[in-house]
DNA sequence: TTATTTGATTTGTGATCACACTTGCATTGA
DNA sequence: TCAATGCAAGTGTGATCACAAATCAAATAA
């Protein structure tokens, strides 16, 4: 029909753009996620419409709508002066975050647990290779892709676990913590050795055995760990600031 | 210049508006998400901007902004023919609403258990009465005042629990079953007796007592009754309507 | 009659413009 | 010297326009 004529006027067209062209909007948006899930937008920054669409390389109609969407995600935060900057990290905040962390992503990892399949299970395996890899050659710390590593490996867990409504809100989640991660992680490579690849080891054998208990303690400890790190280096920072 | 003058020419206008001006996209976006969340659109159906732009009396240039807000919520779904519509209803979708709902408002009220002044406590208590009033002129099956009296009642408890995280969560989940519940809430006037009441009233003696796990059971067969109603409906009509 | 094509309308998307408000800096006054 | 006023650049918001894709309808051909 409408699709026929369209292939038999213009076939070369419709394979050069076939399935779903992506809007500029689109573009973005992910682009301005993944900055946001990759800790690249320091907290309490102010971003201007204007200036990301310069550095995006289009105009302001996308990316306030993308802004729009960030900020009804909490990714962003719009403040009483009509502008809006990534949210300051407080410790009630970072505590906030870790609790619904832990109970959402546990709950996804519990269901995750007795649905994934062997193909899945060795697909999480083989990342774990890569943590190895990538401590081999780590005179160079490379923060980019322990972020991206580390992302890959958990959502391909919480997509095993059928839940359309769960994994949106880990999103959501993800890329509100994302900021603090990116701090902690910093501070991680300070303070000594990158182990994520022993608790991802724990959750992968949890996994295997289809023990969602096991698995969820595995997790939390996982999640837990930078949380806990951050706190503490913000107490101490707190601490001996209190004049700022 | 303009603002000075506008100020000096017209103090009294300035004043009639001065803190907060809300802007049009803001009011566009309540007014969509109040319509989601009492089910005034129907599962399936399609919204265009211009459409909505006419019928809320502005241009479409908000209209798309809170479109573009609501469907990162997953209040609303964008087809692949970049139209927007309202998610149809299924029983996968259910299912995994309420077990999502159930995780995280029972863990909402489990901490606003322990958290809820005896101030909060009476304001729920006289909520109670509301119901009752309602019943007294139940002649008409005002849907409408349901929906709306349920929706204050959880929420005056959710803000209570104190995570900044989780309510926009459940605001977000309340907006995806909206739909649902509003189909629900027909079928149930149908059908018989609406004793959302009762329910209630076990919740607040929970509360009161601060029984954080007696509260999460009377909140889980709350907020359940709808949907195990709504899927027993469902059910039947897949059953008959199979050659459909 | 039925299927196909063609043209007109509708719709989303992106860009641009106009306006109001905020912010920051410089000039002016005490 | 310091505070206050005024001006200018910057920013968000809303409206409008231009364009491409999709949808629908009528007309034509088989």
């Amino acid at each position: 029909m409408q699709k026929a004529t369209a292939d038999k006027s213009d076939p070369i067209a419709a394979q050069l753009a076939p399935v779903g062209r992506e809007t500029v909007q689109d573009r973005v948006y992910s682009e301005l996620r993944r900055a946001l899930i990759g800790g690249l937008f320091e907290p309490s920054q102010v971003l201007t419409i204007r200036g990301l669409a310069d550095a995006l390389m289009t105009s302001t109609m996308p990316v306030r709508e993308a802004l729009g969407r960030l900020i009804t995600e909490k990714a962003l935060e719009a403040l009483p002066n009509r502008s809006v900057r990534v949210p300051p990290i407080t410790l009630e905040r970072m505590d906030d975050l870790l609790r619904a962390r832990i109970l959402i992503e546990g709950e996804a990892i519990a269901l995750a647990a007795t649905r994934m399949t062997s193909r899945q299970i060795a697909t999480i395996e083989s990342m774990l290779g890569e943590w190895d890899e990538m401590r081999a050659l780590k005179q160079k710390k490379d923060v980019d892709r322990e972020v991206t590593l580390n992302q890959a490996f958990h959502f391909e867990i919480y997509r095993a676990c059928g839940s359309a409504v769960l994994i949106p809100m880990i999103e959501s989640l993800w890329l509100q913590s994302g900021p603090c991660i990116r701090v902690a992680i910093y501070a991680f490579s300070d303070a000594g050795e990158v182990d994520t690849a022993h608790y991802h080891r724990t959750i992968v054998k949890a996994m295997a055995a289809q023990d969602a208990k096991e698995a969820r303690d595995a997790l939390v400890a996982d999640i837990s760990r930078p949380f806990t790190f951050l706190r503490s280096k913000l107490e101490a920072e707190a601490k001996k600031g209190i004049s700022a």
